[in-house]
DNA sequence: GTCGTATGCGCG
DNA sequence: AAAGCGCGCATACGAC
């Protein structure tokens, strides 16, 4: 073995540095030539001794005579990480910012700082020494390695960026530092190895900074010549769009669009210009029509890229721009390479591009974005344009290796369309409505505040949305933070000079106040508990049952009359609070709807929005609207709303990806399924007189068994849901166990799942793996949480994601038909997970609820075998009243 | 002021 | 120590 490489630093100033003495330990690597080199902050307790005792999961130890940086724990876990990067351990160059380990590892200590100082000269000759070697990738792993190297920021921003370090001659790339990782950051893992592959793929072939083009001022020549030249050449072209942001939904106009056609040329086409010519036009009024048609001309003929096209794609549509040959959404390829990873365009740069961070630009509001510097502004819509370029290549191979390009390709990409479409319909919301039922949940919010403040004798500070608040009258818990409000009046009010007038002042006075004027309604306890409905529910039930218990005392005391009044405003503060958090719910996030001048709410939908592939929705999100609210969505004059919901979606996907026979056969033969299972649970039968209860149990331990949810749990939340039925745990655990033991074809599933996601599973199915599921359309998840989390997101993710593509593929194939058929009028409006909505002309109901059913109910293989998913329709004219519509 | 985190709750 | 999945939004609160 040939001898190990080692750097002695000259021109460190020990003499003045307060670690003098300790013991150095010396940069090292086992080759001569290294290309990566590791930096660290300072030597650790195991590296200043030599010890080598991490133990990370499989790791190998060290041979006994290995030395130098990153030999401890932390060395463990590199060591992997830059295995599964594809870089061999000892090839790779180790320093520290410091050769001598701080008292207590302490780097932020003013020795350790003064050190940094002390050590500078013989870190900067290493950094030439390195240079001469002919080092190219400089891999500086946590804030104090950065800062050594004259890189501005901290690690979270510029990890995965690429800064070139002119005196070093080649590159670095910032990462977390391995300590960051083994405190159990098992989410950044991922990024991390992908860090250090960065640095690999950099080393390999020499980085260079990106040559960046840009044409930001352009003439209508420009934007002509620009566009024929990439029709000639069949470019792919990627856009960006920057908006002035959504002030009111009616408000948001283009400023620029960007467009390039590689990872380095691109044009800014502005509309809006910014600065102090702030939305002025850019154009005059005939060139801008000549612009645009310039730009429809690109978009008729070539293949386009976006990053979140959903986005671009609406607004340009809205105005008039139509996206024909959408190719590429960048956003959507991550989603379906890794859908637990964060997707923002920074995120997916800092892993597959070479430009170096730039977001920091646009930092505050969408809507003061114009009055920044418009040359700045337009650099960053550039930069967003070329780096997809930069970055889909590297994408696609990955996507390739992952193996969800059918994922990417047939399930993303097709939904882009429809769903523009679908927030284009929006849906009719009546605002007379809206303000009546705000007008009078605030009438009930105001008298169930002033009762409560009343009866319960509770000052104005007492806040009801405080946790603190409510922790501190139901169970005496004061916050940590309470005793430090406490000592700084403490210094206020000893002092002599100081005012006891000032806002501060005033505030703290008022922060304190709830905890002195208020009396809790239990005794003081320390730990900390939930105040939510379901721990009120617990409470109140306790509570009436020690009052019935006291009902029977044979000799009430004096203290049980104060007990009894004690309980009694207990159960009256639960009784009028349980309200109030309704409608403080209700008034807080259902009565505000931005509605746009068609008189209708257009919200969003995200394709990328859940990591198991069913759509999510937001401002508003219009998947969670509560029941009761749905009365303001209402169809036009003349229309009604069609409601295609299928029935039992999830459950019958359960039983046909798990392969239940005893489900499947329930659900082939048209049986209730949860019928059956009540009686397979309970061994009983319909006249049974606690029936209707043990049908309400058996969903919920049904619903809870495809979350993942334990038998404690379980019972736990279906004696909640369903008082007065007097089971004991063990023997409703007798009764599951059984129960489950007749679902042979589940259980087993369930197994295989559990064990293959945690690796314990020798052979594993190809629907399983390490930290993976597979759905019944080949839709991966890669789970990135503790083995508990991701045993029970994988029971889910497979059935909750399956039923997710079967009904986003209904709404692909339905937007495929009502654009064939434009003069049923029907809109889309709305798909909650597994409903659809439709409006429509009334006459046109019965054949749009046909064209519905049959789009819904497609068929699909699954497990070999094709099925079909039944669907429920109702018609109405609003959302929340409507009658079934049976088959004729 | 802005940001991240905690708590709670609406829907499937 | 406790353990039910997937979301988005409102509010409070402490840290920067």
């Amino acid at each position: 073995m040939s001898k190990d490489l080692r750097f002695d630093r000259k021109n460190c100033d020990c003499e003045n540095c307060p670690l003098n003495g300790r013991t150095k330990v010396r940069s090292t690597c086992g080759i001569p030539n290294p290309s990566i080199v590791l930096i660290g902050e300072a030597p650790g307790a195991d590296e200043e001794s030599g010890d080598t005792k991490f133990s990370y999961e499989d790791q190998r130890a060290f041979s006994q005579r290995e030395k130098g940086p990153f030999i401890g724990a932390s060395g463990g876990i590199l060591k992997s990480a830059l295995g599964q990067a594809g870089i061999m351990w000892h090839t790779v160059y180790r320093m520290n910012v410091i050769n001598c380990r701080p008292t207590n590892n302490d780097i932020d200590s003013e020795d350790a700082q003064e050190a940094i100082k002390c050590c500078k000269g013989g870190f900067e000759d290493e950094l030439q020494n390195l240079r001469k070697m002919g080092a190219s990738v400089l891999v500086p792993v946590g804030n104090t390695a950065l800062k050594a190297l004259g890189v501005d920021g901290s690690i979270s921003r510029s990890r995965g960026s690429v800064y070139s370090i002119e005196r070093f001659g080649g590159v670095c790339i910032p990462t977390y530092h391995p300590s960051f990782i083994l405190r159990g950051a098992i989410r950044e893992e991922a990024v991390w190895v992908a860090d250090l592959r960065k640095a690999r793929d950099l080393s390999l072939k020499k980085w260079k900074p990106p040559k960046e083009r840009f044409n930001i001022r352009p003439t209508l020549k420009d934007v002509r010549s620009f566009v024929s030249e990439a029709i000639k050449n069949k470019s792919l072209v990627a856009c960006d769009i920057e908006t002035d942001g959504g002030v009111s939904p009616d408000y948001n106009r283009i400023t620029m669009i960007g467009l390039a056609v590689n990872g380095e040329e691109a044009i800014v086409i502005p509309f809006l210009r910014g600065g102090e010519h702030a939305r002025e036009p850019y154009w005059t009024t005939g060139d801008e029509v000549a612009v645009r048609k310039d730009i429809q001309r690109l978009f008729d003929s070539c293949d386009t890229m976006f990053q979140n096209a959903l986005f671009d794609v609406y607004q340009m549509a809205e105005k008039g721009l139509t996206v024909r040959k959408l190719k590429h959404d960048t956003m959507l390829l991550h989603h379906a390479i890794h859908p637990e990873l964060p997707h923002d365009l920074g995120y997916i740069v800092s892993i597959y591009g070479s430009t170096p961070y730039w977001k920091d630009v646009t930092k505050g509001s969408k809507a003061r974005m114009i009055e920044q510097d418009e040359d700045i502004i337009r650099i960053y819509n550039a930069r967003d344009t070329v780096v997809l370029h930069q970055c889909l290549p590297d994408m696609l191979k990955d996507l390739k290796d992952v193996g969800t390009e059918k994922q990417y390709f047939d399930w993303s990409m097709k939904l882009v369309w429809p769903l523009v479409r679908m927030k284009m319909n929006g849906i009719k919301c009546d605002s007379k409505q809206v303000a009546k039922l705000k007008r009078t949940l605030e009438k009930e919010y105001h008298e169930l505040d002033e009762l409560l403040r009343s009866e319960l004798d509770l000052p104005a500070s007492f806040n009801f949305d405080s946790n603190f608040h409510l922790q501190y009258l139901l169970y005496g818990k004061k916050p940590p933070s309470l005793a430090k409000k406490y000592a700084e009046k403490d210094e206020i009010d000893a002092s002599e000079k100081r005012s006891k007038t000032t806002k501060k002042y005033l505030e703290l006075v008022s922060a304190i106040e709830p905890y002195e004027k208020v009396k809790p309604l239990y005794q003081s306890r320390s730990r900390a508990r939930n105040c939510d409905a379901e721990a009120l529910l617990s409470i109140q039930q306790a509570a009436a049952g020690r009052l019935e218990s006291m009902d029977y005392l044979k000799r009430p005391a004096a203290q049980h009359a104060v007990e009894r009044v004690a309980i009694e405003r207990l159960l009256r503060f639960i009784e009028l609070y349980s309200r109030f958090a309704e409608v403080s719910k209700m008034l807080g996030t259902y009565t505000n709807y931005p509605i746009a001048k068609d008189g209708r709410v257009h919200g969003d939908f995200k394709i990328h929005g859940t990591a198991t592939g069913r759509l999510s929705a937001s401002n508003p999100n219009l998947q969670n609207q509560p029941k009761s609210v749905r009365v303001i969505f209402v169809s036009e004059p003349g229309n009604v709303l069609i409601e295609g919901d299928y029935s039992n979606l999830e459950l019958r996907v359960m039983a046909y990806v798990a392969g239940e026979p005893i489900l499947i056969d329930a659900f082939e033969k048209g049986v209730k399924v949860h019928k059956v299972n009540c009686k397979l649970f309970w061994e009983t039968d319909e006249d049974d007189p606690l029936w209707e209860k043990k049908y309400r149990v058996t969903k919920s331990v049904v619903f809870g068994t495809v979350y993942g949810g334990t038998a404690q749990g379980l019972y736990k939340r279906a004696m909640a849901e369903v008082p007065g039925l007097n089971v004991s745990f063990p023997t409703f655990e007798k009764r599951l166990n059984n129960f489950f033991a007749r679902m042979e074809g589940y259980s087993k599933w369930a197994q295989t799942i559990r064990e293959g996601v945690t690796g314990k599973l020798k052979n594993p199915p190809d629907w399983v793996g390490y930290r993976m599921t597979k759905n019944a359309f080949g839709r991966k998840r890669f789970y990135l949480g503790s083995p508990d989390e991701i045993e029970r997101a994988a029971l889910d993710t497979p059935i909750q994601g399956t039923a997710g593509d079967i009904a986003n593929a209904a709404v692909v194939k339905l937007d495929a038909e009502l654009l064939k058929k434009p003069e049923l009028r029907a809109k889309i409006c709305v798909l909650v997970h597994d409903s659809i909505l439709v409006e429509c002309p009334k006459e046109n109901a019965q054949v749009v609820r046909k064209l519905m059913q049959k789009c819904m109910e497609q068929k699909y293989v699954i497990n070999g075998i094709e099925r079909s998913f039944p669907a429920e329709f109702k018609v109405g004219t609003n959302w929340y009243e409507m009658l079934e519509d049976d088959e004729d």
